[in-house]
DNA sequence: ATATCACTTGGAGTTAGCTTTAAGTCAAGA
DNA sequence: TCTTGACTTAAAGCTAACTCCAAGTGATAT
């Protein structure tokens, strides 16, 4: 797979699969004996994944971390689970905020519902 | 209440409290006959909001946009209404993808747990 | 009066995460 | 053979959101 394929498949930009690639957060991708990228299924996997934790706001930096202890063979299992662990902390807290804030925007709108239909006065420059 | 306090107060440095307010986050913050800043219950309760909006991920630009149209009055409060909605949808989207990603984490994690105490073989570079 | 200290400003500097650019290579079609 | 077009690289540029800095002001303590 080239790395225009690659971008459809997974709605990135080729700019962007090679900055990941050049961070460390995609191994070993093959290369024709043009020197072209030929991604198999596993970088693909590897593509998928890091898609994944990038919308999910993990780094650059914690994500090439992984991809290098994972590279480092079994005897950083344990070091690699403790990097997932503090990940998943950063995203329950992460979680916490983003519910936290709907609820307010919740409360805000029905607010807004009750003005909109003029069973309500505005109140101005309180938030 | 003078910026350090506020500072203390909301854990923000005074910094990024007079950043926000330079952006339009923090709208009518009073000032003494020198000129320093003398927060009042209504820019606490705005530092407040904003800090909690923030940490959910909303842009200082909707925000600053947010703030303006409160003090355009009644007439903006469709508006209102809209852009909280449309930041509704964003953060009902960034919580599936975190849900999705601590889902994942979570499996991984159990996985280790195996690899960890014995029961499993480590599996390399496969995300 | 002088020093201290918390404040003020405008503007420069920093970081993460791309994004663009310039210059080049290579295979395929006219 | 020449051109086209997708790829390659290193490096510069960009944006958001701070963060820091230099120079200055004013109230209070000695």
């Amino acid at each position: 797979m080239t790395i225009a394929e690659v971008s459809k498949k997974y709605d990135l930009t080729p700019d962007t699969i090679r900055y990941y690639e050049k961070e460390g957060l995609i191994p070993r991708v093959p290369r024709n004996k043009s020197g072209i990228r030929d991604f198999n299924e596993n970088s693909c996997r590897w593509i998928e994944f890091i898609k994944c934790m990038r919308n999910a706001g993990l780094s650059i930096e914690v994500l090439s971390k992984y991809v290098k202890l994972m590279s480092e063979g079994p005897e950083t299992a344990k070091e690699r689970k403790q990097l997932l662990e503090d990940q998943r902390e950063i995203l329950l807290k992460r979680q916490k905020d983003i519910n936290e804030t709907i609820d307010r925007i919740n409360h805000k709108i029905e607010i807004y519902d009750d003005i909109v239909k003029g069973k309500r006065e505005d109140y101005i420059l309180e938030p």
